[in-house]
DNA sequence: TATAAAAGTGAACCATGATTCACTTTTATG
DNA sequence: CATAAAAGTGAATCATGGTTCACTTTTATA
């Protein structure tokens, strides 16, 4: 004698709670997670404040949503370059993971820039570090891969991994990697080649390209 | 037939303010600087609220001074150590800065991460962006010259900057540089010189202990 | 169509924390 | 001491933005 949840409402529920999450994603794709207010969101889409709350109990949670959806594609991007299908050398797939990171990164700056750097409450960080570690651990998996393929020689896979993410983050996010990303292509195309070949560096490859002169221990002593 | 300032209450002045800063470098060094709140550093320095606004105008003012501060003492001692008074391999150098940085870091571990990571109001984060920048510079002047001694190979040497800055940020300050920080002494020993090693790696000087393969065109093919 | 469940609403409420200001206290001189 | 300038005060105010809730609208059944 009632009302009763049919397909039809559930579909548009679903709707409903995408067209939320994407315009979270707009809002904080040009503005970063600041832009995401509550009161904005519902604007942006078209709701009541209230209505936000029947979807979203907290902003935490949004945030988290939104942080997780961003980050699910990213993620199970490099996945596939760092483990594709076909057979290709470990340094080629680090490699490539790299470029098409900062390809990326480059293509949507803003949403880049706040997924890997920006500031927001603290509950919603913990997710920011799980990103960066997917990321890093990713990149240790690779990495670990390469060592015992005698591809790299061995190292402290963890923190090589970190250090990546590091460069990624330092290197195409602070303000000189920013302006190298509105630069003309070319710059654009030359910059990504130096950042693969110093990421290539810190797992120990050294390209034909860069000589690398040995260092002897004297060269580290005091004198 | 009035008052008139003097030497006496000028130096009261300036200890006001120290007294100010003091308090607010303690709030920052064990709550970040989320802690630092004009009424909770008002109690701390034992004053009322309105007596902090005669000597910052503003939040941001203080929070740039008090940012200004923690990060000249830190600077000072790096540059130091980059461009040392006696003679030393730009190997060394380098070394030396990385060690004395991670050193320091763990010392004062939450002070590290709140002056190089965590959030703030965006007028305060110029502050970080320079005090980032002011690291980067170092450590291109220093690579710079010793590309030009033949010391280290060419590359572009404001990306290498950038990148020891990330990682210092990534490798120190993340949750695993972070568990390393409060671990057993020659475990946070060992891992400073994995730092040291991937930073010297990112320039393209090898340590003899760390063989380093040459890499073929073919490597990086997709074949 | 009558009904009940769910969805939608936005003004009101609340929490936090910066900022102000009318007032008191301290200080240096005549 | 009388006075004026400066320093100190903290309750009151403001701004921002998350959260609630009494109410309206929509929807699916009998």
């Amino acid at each position: 004698m009632a009302y009763r949840p049919t397909a039809k409402t559930e579909a548009r529920k679903q709707a409903q709670l995408k067209l939320l999450i994407d315009s979270a994603l707009t809002l904080v794709a040009d503005g970063g997670f600041a832009a995401l207010t509550m009161t904005a969101l519902a604007e942006r889409a078209g709701l009541g404040t209230g209505t936000v709350y029947r979807y979203f109990d907290s902003k935490a949670k949004l945030c988290t949503e939104v942080f997780r959806v961003a980050t699910h594609k990213e993620i199970q991007n490099v996945e596939h370059l760092a483990f594709p299908d076909e057979p290709l050398s470990h340094a080629k797939r680090l490699s490539n993971v790299i470029v098409s990171f900062s390809h990326r990164a480059i293509a949507g700056r803003k949403l880049s820039y706040a997924l890997i750097a920006e500031p927001m409450d603290p509950q919603v960080e913990v997710e920011r570090l799980k990103y960066r570690q997917a990321y890093a651990d990713i990149f240790q998996k690779l990495i670990d891969d390469g060592i015992e393929h005698g591809q790299f020689p061995p190292q402290n896979s963890a923190l090589a991994a970190a250090a990546i993410v590091g460069i990624l983050a330092e290197g195409l996010l602070n303000p000189i990697g920013r302006e190298i990303m509105v630069s003309e292509k070319a710059a654009r195309e030359r910059f990504i080649v130096d950042v693969e070949k110093v990421c290539l560096r810190v797992v120990g490859v050294t390209l034909p390209s860069l000589p690398c002169p040995q260092t002897t221990q004297a060269m580290l002593s005091n004198a």
